[in-house]
DNA sequence: CTAAATATTGATAATGAGTATCAATATTAT
DNA sequence: ATAATATTGATACTCATTATCAATATTTAG
């Protein structure tokens, strides 16, 4: 799940910014990467112990900032007050739809949507620059 | 700002919740209500504490979800961490459009938009409740 | 290949928003 | 008025995240 290529391109913004290597830095990155979505810092955390036992809590922080500034992940404020990461090298911009049941996630991309949004940006003098939608509702399993 | 109505209907609402009604209820119910919109609690209770010196500081988030509950108020869990609370007495539900370099807030209702949310969500099997949308960007102020 | 320069790490203390606890006090019903 | 009950403010606590710092690892220069 997790190319040759992707590993380089965390290798190469390493020294273009003049940061080091290390082992910790490329696990973490290989969970986020090649894992699940939309996990909390707290589950990258117990994720990456399987691999690398003895790693810190802050060492996930920081290489998760890390990950965001460099454009490889993105972070997503969610209302249970946690933070959740899901990469970003392969998926565009997309929003979710989000049971309030079973926590579900769904992606979705609509693009009249998308258009009415910059409108709404251009009406209201706004220079655009990013939007956050979540839908909140109950899904087809959990009505069952 | 603030009308004999709506206090009545705060009054009322206590009585029939089996509530009792206190004075620092009153104020910050009038302070959500009358005041500026999108404040932090913490926001609240300095606001509150100019009228009302000596109140506590869990007497403010204990009433703010109290008016929640009652839909006189509504939450935003905003960007920085902190939720901020805007009365929903008279305004109906809306988006936002927040400026990254001020903070600017502004209201907005696009019915297409919803229209095309009410569609993704049945697209998807979901049952609809709730969503939220935030537009960020630079404001023309901040252009200048 | 060393050694110096520098960045990263993990442990842990600190922060900040929000919640839980509890005895003192205020409101309501009788 | 009195008893029953809810509310309050102080404060301890939780939880996610950030800051600090000495020990360690990586990189660079010689
Ligand atoms: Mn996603
Ligand atoms: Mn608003
Ligand atoms: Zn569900
Ligand atoms: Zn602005």
């Amino acid at each position: 799940m997790l190319t040759e290529k992707e590993k380089r391109a965390f290798q190469d913004y390493l020294t273009q910014e003049g940061l080091k290597f290390s082992l910790q830095r490329m696990k973490i990155f290989e969970t986020v990467l090649a894992g699940l979505k939309h996990l909390t810092a707290n589950e990258i955390y117990k994720n990456v112990q399987k691999k690398y036992p003895g790693i810190g809590y802050a060492t996930i922080y920081r290489t998760l900032r890390l990950l965001c500034d460099a454009g490889f992940c993105t972070e997503l404020k969610c209302e249970d007050g946690a933070c959740r990461y899901e990469q970003a090298f392969v998926n565009a911009h997309h929003d979710h739809l989000i049971c309030t049941k079973c926590g579900r996630f769904v992606e979705v991309v609509d693009p009249q949507i998308e258009r009415l949004q910059i409108r709404l940006f251009k009406i209201n003098g706004f220079l655009p620059q990013r939007h956050r939608m979540e839908l909140y509702g109950v899904c087809k399993q959990c009505r069952k």
